[in-house]
DNA sequence: GTCAGGACTGACCGATCGGACAGTTATGGT
DNA sequence: ACCATAACTGTCCGATCGGTCAGTCCTGAC
């Protein structure tokens, strides 16, 4: 083998996530990722069945992540549902920055996937946020801050160092709630 | 001539607008808006200059209607400045709802776009909405609102009736602002 | 009636895309 | 040393894209 095999795969994952979270799906070739990892974009077909399978292999670990929070705050109720929740997806957009900017960048193409139920997840993170309430303020409350955490987590400004970013994201989601911190 | 060219054209941007909403900029052709507005993807070309000068022609009103807002702001303070940056903010989006949902799909399409200047725009909302404060807290703070009318704006399932939805997207806006309502 | 010009179209072009495939190179087990 | 096979590549393909152009159709002014 000229290469270990999952070195380039690593090496090309890398290369697509980087790219997609910068030119969006649709906006980069495979071309451009074989170039950026460094190898012919034969070779990048044949680690990966097709562009969409790349894509599935980059977004599967964030997918897991939320599916893995909405589990753990199933239980909950009241106060530490929302709590926990909104620490959790703060941590979890922080965590996979770069994926959610790739997925601010084509929500549509997401959305009718097959092997990717973002809308399932999207609506389960939208119930807990709002409390498990369908209360029309509430939701739209939960909207705001679900998107209020998105869009922040997926801006590449550095607006304040991780660790403030954090805690005022977390701060300012809960507000948005209109939950007062106990 | 066939058709009132001003009709033809109107009919072309319903649909470049409709579609784009939807599948976004890249992923609509000429030739779908053309089928869509009942011609040919030729004829399409003779009233536009080039896909480019459709999507300017789509977000200059917005854009402007925004611009309009900064300039009216810009001589307010403290909590004058928040209140109506966030009314007039939400209104916006509210008001240019499908605008918001194309440049929601495309948002790198438009930062690099030459006619428009979003990016600047976003700038200066994002410093009215942080009421000129420099202070990294604030600035967070104004990122999460400024991204939950957003995505709440975008949004096209029906949660609330638009009234309610308007109210709710400002008080929640102001909350994320730390905002006490006087 | 006729004629100038705006409205419109079918056919075509070059570029680029994702993907297929036969063939080549390098490697590790024997 | 040898060979089966994994790793890799150059080249080609069909589809689709935005855009061009010569020419047609229609309408209103005269």
């Amino acid at each position: 083998m000229a290469r270990s095999a999952s070195a380039m795969r690593g090496q090309i994952l890398e290369s697509a996530l980087r790219l997609f979270a910068v030119h969006g799906f649709r906006g980069t070739s495979l071309q451009d990722i074989a170039s950026d990892a460094g190898c012919s974009k034969a070779s990048l077909l044949y680690h990966f069945a097709g562009k969409e399978k790349l894509l599935t292999e980059l977004l599967v670990p964030a997918q897991d992540a939320l599916a893995a929070l909405l589990d753990r705050v199933a239980g909950l109720k009241g106060d530490r549902l929302v709590e926990e929740t909104v620490v959790g997806y703060v941590d979890l957009t922080l965590r996979f920055r770069r994926e959610i900017r790739l997925l601010f960048e084509d929500i549509t193409e997401m959305s009718c996937h097959q092997d990717l139920n973002v809308m399932e997840l999207a609506d389960g993170l939208l119930d807990a946020l709002a409390g498990r309430s369908q209360h029309p303020p509430a939701r739209v409350a939960a909207w705001m801050a679900l998107g209020a955490v998105f869009i922040t987590g997926a801006t590449d400004d550095e607006v304040a160092p991780d660790e403030v970013l954090r805690t005022e994201m977390i701060r300012s989601a809960l507000r948005t709630l209109d939950h007062t911190p106990s």
